[in-house]
DNA sequence: GTCTATAGTCGGATAGAC
DNA sequence: GTCTATCCGACTATAGAC
């Protein structure tokens, strides 16, 4: 039997060569450790994989190949695949804290103090604002985006990463806020229930965004789509 | 080399038998064609773990597996792994229209009436009620729920099918009667727009039910939640 | 730290006996 | 129609050179 001396490799050479980036040269980022840059850029290419394949239909073959790094750079970064897909779920996080904390410090601010109906719905407002641009934004966080989806709809080990990084305290917050508006002092669970439709809304152009764009019969125009759910939004707080 | 001799079938063979349904002997269904109930059984399994795992995610030995039948089955009666997953869908696709069927059609002859708001609302809340059923009940939909999320949220070979005989015809209904309750004649775009809404609404419940467990401590209570959630539906049609 | 080469595993498909 | 046996490609992980 002489089967399969060595197919694969030699028919990997062929292709091998298709990079992308040029390698940016070693001496060229002097003073750096080189190894951070990689590290990143390993994540940032997982980041956008993961994102539109899934784990199981990512395959580290290709991350490694996009990040114009070598198989092996995989597991010596991140352990494994679980590994880089586990830290992916945590640089979201990240991100995502980073953008939220203005609006989160100054709602948590007003929370603390008295403030009437009128006050606590500017505030709903303004932690909306902030969830749109993340969910329907056009920027970095459609990256995000899609990873998140993916984890919340079906629980895979980045699970409790997020939600107890980005859902809970996204919703307890609008929660606390709604439960003011209600005249509840603490947050109830009427306001819990009450904010998860509300952000519901809005990942209604996140989750079924193809639906949506269908449906409506739009190309897909970020900016009117912006508009638009921006202010049926703000309609619905204002019905609380 | 004498690496890998036949170490799979090996391996194989020994779990191979740990089957669940003892095979029904073939005498037994005598008179009906064997084929036919056989294809369903694949089918029935297929949309589960479809459903369950996605496309990538699921094996065909799994699914054969636990259809209690051979691997080569599913070739001879679906053509392959994708023909199974279009099947999966046609049959959501039929199934879902049996479970509309009436409400749609008692709802599309109050359209061709005329007819007044409150008439309009009454039609809404009995579309809603039956959406609910499919999206939230506990019946065999369940299954087909994780299979139709699954390629809204991130469109394969199926969407299409699902898009135009689900998500389309129940997104127009809803937008028409919408339409009528806001006094115009034909549906607008508004009436879209807020039929997507109202629908994102129920979905919350499908899509994050994972997220939305989790905030609202629910143990999965379902009887409590599918009430609870109906609750909050009327009302927002109320206010439209 | 970064690479090449390869081991070990699994998945979808199919030929051909019955 | 249904089965067994097998092919072949593709994946993750890792050993070990540099």
């Amino acid at each position: 039997m002489p089967q399969r001396t060595r197919p694969r490799s030699a028919k990997r050479a062929l292709k091998v060569r298709s990079k992308k980036l040029p390698r940016v040269p070693k001496a060229a980022v002097d003073g750096y450790q080189k190894g951070k840059e990689t590290r990143t850029r390993i994540l940032e290419v997982a980041l956008k994989t993961f994102g539109n394949e899934g784990f199981k239909g990512a395959t580290t073959r290709q991350i490694a190949d996009d990040a114009g790094v070598n198989l092996p750079a995989l597991k010596y970064y991140f352990g494994g695949k679980e590994g880089l897909y586990l830290a992916c779920a945590h640089e979201i996080a990240a991100r995502y804290g980073r953008l939220m904390l203005p609006v989160a410090n100054t709602a948590h601010a007003a929370l603390a103090s008295q403030m009437d109906a009128a006050s606590a719905r500017k505030h709903i407002k303004l932690v909306f604002a902030a969830l749109a641009e993340f969910l329907l934004g056009t920027s970095e966080t459609r990256l995000w985006r899609l990873f998140v989806q993916r984890e919340m709809a079906n629980p895979g080990p980045a699970f409790e990463i997020l939600y107890s990084q980005l859902w809970k305290p996204g919703v307890e917050l609008s929660a606390a806020l709604i439960s003011r508006v209600l005249g509840q002092q603490a947050t109830t669970q009427e306001g819990r229930l009450r904010a998860l439709l509300l952000i519901s809304s809005l990942a209604a152009f996140d989750t079924g965004s193809h639906v949506a764009v269908r449906v409506l019969g739009w190309p897909d125009l970020r900016a009117e789509r912006l508009e638009l759910v921006k202010k049926a939004i703000h309609d619905q707080i204002d019905l609380i």
